[in-house]
DNA sequence: TGATAATAGTTGCAAATGAAACTATATTGC
DNA sequence: GCAATATAGTTTCATTTGCAACTATTATCA
């Protein structure tokens, strides 16, 4: 390899930056997760967080704010501005938990209920159309390599 | 299904966020994001912005800002951050376009390119890591998926 | 030409984010 | 029973970001 200079690099070592696995999954990502949220945002005024406070109280009702942060994977400042936010907007509520004042559990109202049951097939349909161009085996590969590849992220 | 106050809801859908495509991606590019930045940081003072912009100017030398931003997914605003800050801890430098003087030749510097030459390596490394566990198979599969995936979120 | 529009890159400002400190309550071990 | 620790959740503050507006320069075309 020859500079302008001059001087020859022996072997000089090269990343083809869009092969690399971190900024292939990161451009992905934001692509994917930007137009979500622009959606979210502008159907139903609700940022990432907010729904996926939102997604997980829909499946587990009453669960505390430290639950929904095992449950994903945000932390516990993210979930308790999201869950604050949609205390405001009246999309959750909360009630004591016996035994403990320190939490609280959360639902959704009816009003966030609504939400949830409109938003869902419009999630899925979201991520129809971006595995649209796999086949069903593509589709399966997917989740085994996503599967794989979280749980080798997780203990690095 | 059956609600705590006891009204009965048709078929109410329900979202499974940890298999929900966009928010696996979110969370797996979250994780590997983090801890290369964290790498990045704590060896070489860089920021990913400011590592992507080296990366690229290690493979193409004189590029532009405006074509940095091109070959990046950045925008030109993360570019000319990333630039400044590179400037000011003299890993790149400028020269002249002839003929345009709104734009600027950006190169490596030695320290920079040692940087660079340095970090390649490590980079392949911290990826081979994080798809360790995947066959020959799986890797060429992920190529792929990778390769589709990005097609079609481009365009949707 | 010379006015209008386009492009390269920067800056300002408001909102989002993250880390650490903080309050309140609960648990543990002596 | 009580001091030390741990946990739930909030707040503060500094940094990062994202968008729009901005300057400077170049291209278009009537």
């Amino acid at each position: 390899m020859m500079r302008a200079d001059g001087k020859r690099l022996a072997q000089a070592p090269q990343l083809v930056l869009e092969l690399f696995l971190p900024y292939r999954l990161s451009v992905l990502s934001n692509i994917v997760s930007s137009r979500i949220a622009k959606f979210y945002e502008e159907r139903f005024q609700l940022t990432i967080p907010e729904w996926r406070v939102m997604a997980v109280l829909g499946r587990f009702p009453g669960l505390t704010a430290a639950e929904v942060t095992e449950r994903t994977a945000m932390d516990k400042v993210q979930v308790s501005r999201a869950v604050g936010r949609l205390q405001k907007t009246r999309r959750i509520e909360q009630r004591a938990v016996e035994g403990d004042r320190r939490a609280r559990h959360l639902f959704l109202t009816e009003a966030g209920h609504r939400v949830y049951v409109e938003i869902v097939p419009l999630a899925r349909d979201y991520e129809h159309k971006v595995t649209a161009t796999l086949s069903a085996g593509e589709r399966g590969q997917l989740d085994r390599l996503l599967e794989k590849l979280l749980a080798a992220a997780g203990t690095l």
